[in-house]
DNA sequence: TTACCTGCAAAGAGTTTGCAGGTAG
DNA sequence: CTACCTGCAAACTCTTTGCAGGTAA
């Protein structure tokens, strides 16, 4: 069962236990093709129906800030209260429609930005994120 | 007294009436040359020291959410629990320090983006907004 | 066994709301 | 006067933490 191995070992390099509810999440969040935009809230809903074993907020929370720590997702700078998580953690922007609260990646060639001012004294550049917001065409 | 005038006029073209508080919230907002980026927390801290009457978050709340509905200040699109609004509305990006959750305006024209992937269907671009994230230089 | 993990529930942080007394028009 | 506004505190939402029983190694 090699499935089982790469949840596990995703799980061990994040410093956790491979557990059933973690198995889950790990299932949840990386067997898939294509990127996963989620909150806490969302996945919530989704291990209450996909697993058979109950999942709790607690579990949720630190296994999701685990594998954030470790690199395996990247938390999304959005506005408004909940906190959205992506799959892909690779250098990429995206479109954001409110409306929906629906997120989509536009990847980084995708985008290219011609002139930045000069940064800060004493300070680097991290990284630069660049947010589309859409609605509906009139 | 004129500058009485603007701010009675920015709480009334807001739907508010001019109140000591509030006259106080929006001279503290827009009597100011330059960019003025916030929490209420901050707002709060600033009230406490600056204004001779006491303003309670309710106020704070209801006053600043008004402005924004009004158009007089924007919210900023950030992680985090905090929400932060700015004075200035144009249409311009952001520098973050996040080790001093700090904001620094970049105007529009010194960023230019070359090309953009083409919108998802029925749908059509509202804004485009870029964060550049910094830290101390090594 | 031992150390870590689980669900639960309580605690925190930020924001919103309900209310009784106060103020602008 | 009337409608709106105020401060206070309670309520809400999302997230974090403490704990006693359970499980991986």
């Amino acid at each position: 069962m090699d499935q089982l191995k790469f949840h596990v070992d995703k799980l061990r390099s994040s410093g956790l236990r491979p557990t059933k509810q973690r198995l889950a999440i790990s299932k949840i969040l990386f067997d898939r093709k294509k990127t996963f935009h989620f909150t806490i809230e969302k996945l919530k809903k989704i291990t209450e129906k996909e697993s058979k074993d109950q999942v709790s907020v607690a579990t949720l929370y630190n296994t999701v800030h685990a594998f954030k720590e470790k690199g395996y997702l990247k938390e999304i700078s959005l506005k408004g209260n909940k906190t959205f998580f992506d799959t892909n953690t690779t250098h990429h922007h995206h479109f954001y429609d409110e409306d929906m609260s629906q997120l989509v990646d536009i990847e980084n060639k995708n985008i290219s930005i011609n002139s930045l001012p000069k940064t800060p004294s004493g300070k680097k550049i991290k990284s630069v994120e660049v947010l589309v917001k859409i609605e509906d065409a009139k």
